[in-house]
DNA sequence: TGTACATCAGTGAACGCGCGTTCACTGATGTAC
DNA sequence: TGTACATCAGTGAACGCGCGTTCACTGATGTAC
């Protein structure tokens, strides 16, 4: 039979699935009682507590999972003699298939990033200033000519804009892949024009040319 | 004494800045319940009913309240033979000037547009794809030397900056105004190169030079 | 202008319900000898 | 290996509370004559 603590663990991403669950099916996290989360992990509500103290310790659970799973994503790398709008286009790939295979789990971080508590606002503000810094450093690679202040302005842009582009994804219905793919190149469309900005602008000698 | 009409639109206003500040002192719109709202506004809570069918109906009117905001905003116009760096730093005065004076407001549009329910989310929608067309027009007024699809690309860049920018900076607090002028800089600086890249970027030859 | 009636914003009591949390418990798993 | 005890994940009953919603009501304001 199971080990004890393997059990445990068990039950825990269990509660952590549940949650997961709910929200995928149209809920706010904010909005979703302990007891509910409970029942759906076919535990007893007493039960939760064996593994998390409130509902926001189960919240910073799922922050630590979105973590997780970035640095997984981000631990590959390019190729730097590729042309770096092919790069582009494979970064909107994989993030065109990682959103929507991690729906739910995004579908809380952007739920949470604005209305949940102080404590998971925060959590998250710091997973994404993990993705904006490491953003920051892949450019240093692949645009080089950049100085440090412009590479940190367009990768806050880059960020916003994949932040907004992921809510405009989970926002689209599974069957429809026209919208789905008409996104994915304005996606590809943002990144290029900001890059194509940054080697265009200098922080100090604001740009003139026509 | 007062017109009986009259009397009922303010206990109406009562109840959405009743509303808008429970979401001041930190909470979830979508967590805020029926009775508290009304206990706010000193009505009792069957009185609620009087106004609103339901706790989203009050959001609705919250969304429309945004509306009528935005369209006041951009009654104004600029001197299109100012330079465009110069507009983009009025832009930037203004927004770092509108965004304080209703945080309460975009507080709720912010977790609302991710976190309310669909029909919430449907409406705030709504407003920001009006915001977006009405900067791409701004765009063929101020950049006529941009093609249709970069404008429209550029402005769906600058409005994700701006709803990104709208959740730092209400993050920031009332007291810290080093911290509100970087953000600020920061956000010229954004604009700056969406700008920049917009004018060397086009859709279909895509870019290339140094 | 005065009177009789209609309207309707706001009241207050009552309802059943799901909530978070407490408590003492059970019984399988783990540990010490 | 077998026995006696400790641990602790999960149970089930119970609590007080705030919730959304219903209902019949009150009394000031508005309207018709």
């Amino acid at each position: 039979m199971a080990d004890r603590a393997e059990k445990k663990a068990r039950t825990r991403n269990r509660l952590i699935d549940s949650a997961l669950a709910i929200i995928g099916f149209g809920a706010n996290f904010a909005s979703i009682s302990l007891r509910e989360v409970a029942k759906t992990a076919g535990v007893v509500p007493t039960s939760f507590y064996r593994h998390f103290d409130d509902m926001e310790e189960l919240g910073l659970a799922m922050v630590d999972e979105l973590g997780l799973n970035l640095r997984r994503l981000m631990r590959g790398s390019f190729d730097d003699k590729e042309p770096l709008e092919l790069i582009v286009q494979r970064c909107a790939d994989a993030f065109f298939r990682y959103v929507p295979e991690n729906a739910n789990l995004l579908q809380f971080v952007n739920q949470s990033r604005t209305g949940g508590t102080k404590a998971l606002q925060d959590a998250i503000r710091d997973e994404l200033q993990f993705i904006g810094s490491r953003v920051a450093t892949e450019l240093s690679t692949y645009a080089p000519e950049l100085n440090p202040q412009t590479r940190e302005v367009a990768a806050s842009l880059i960020v916003s804009a994949m932040l907004e582009n992921t809510t405009h994804l989970l926002s689209i219905p599974d069957d429809n892949d026209t919208l789905r793919d008409e996104l994915k190149q304005r996606t590809i469309d943002q990144i290029n024009i900001i890059l194509a900005g940054a080697k265009h602008w200098a922080p100090d000698n604001t740009p003139r040319e026509a």
